[in-house]
DNA sequence: AAACTTGTAATCAAAACAATTACATGATAA
DNA sequence: TTATCATGTAATTGTTTTGATTACAAGTTT
């Protein structure tokens, strides 16, 4: 199992509206540039814009950051796409026995453990923002 | 999007054979405290074996523990159960178009963050043994 | 009014899970 | 030996999630 690319996708979008501020990033364009559907796209952007990460309104076409680039970080776009839920990385076999010593503690005894491990990763993405992502693509570019 | 409960349940049925060590630990014994169908259990015990944690054979009844209970980490578990691949926790929108600057580098860019992202967590299981886990369960045990 | 955009719902195929059934194979006791 | 019970393993099924696609309403601009 892995978690939904949607949170990849959410990370390529912002960081081609940012590269490309000067121009117009419509849905139709970030599509291209992801190889996917527009419609794809535009469930993506509903969810940014939802989470006060991008601006985007009907018929006008293109959307613009609504915060620093520095102010973004990936924990962000990951909470925006809503790709794993709070407590929900590791999932628990909800239905032990209950007439078993390990049936009806195991879940109060992992629980606790799964929560630190998934805190543990999403620290992880709280300390990388945007700007990082694109001043990287930025660099790799220049490598080439 | 969540990690299989088949990590929760290995961690269950090692626990279970530890507390029940004076008796024997059938995968019908061990169906009954997960609340689930028997053959799961077998084919979860195949993965446990293939891992060395723990010792089965065909045609004789129950399981023993393979290894010291403090030697056993929840990260060995989760490895033996394969529910996360290695640098595939997250997955990565494959086939973005190489023509556009974003496009071409994002995948290198986000992938080692990622990847630093799944270490963490998995260091986090890496520092707890199923040791601690039965004792948790017994202490749980004796405040009720 | 025509052409273009975003917003959103409905549908579809593919993949992953967990549960279930079935049965071959091995061990043991009557 | 035969009956019984265990593990090992494959096949099937219903459910859920994903991502892609189509379609169309509603807003904007020329």
């Amino acid at each position: 199992m892995s978690i939904s690319s949607r949170f990849a996708v959410g990370i390529h979008i912002l960081a081609l509206i940012e590269l490309n501020k000067e121009g117009v990033t419509s849905s139709e364009f970030i599509a291209k540039s992801v190889n996917t559907n527009p419609a794809v796209i535009r469930k993506l952007m509903g969810m940014l814009k939802k989470a006060g990460l991008i601006e985007v309104n009907p018929g006008i076409a293109g959307a613009k950051l609504a915060k620093e680039l520095s102010s973004i970080t990936l924990f962000d776009v990951y909470k925006a796409v809503n790709v794993v839920h709070e407590k929900e990385l590791f999932s628990i076999h909800e239905s032990s026995h209950p007439d078993c010593l390990v049936g009806r503690n195991i879940q109060n005894t992992i629980e606790p453990l799964f929560t630190a491990a998934q805190l543990a990763m999403e620290k992880v993405l709280k300390n990388v923002t945007l700007e990082d992502v694109v001043k990287d693509i930025a660099t790799k570019e220049n490598n080439c």
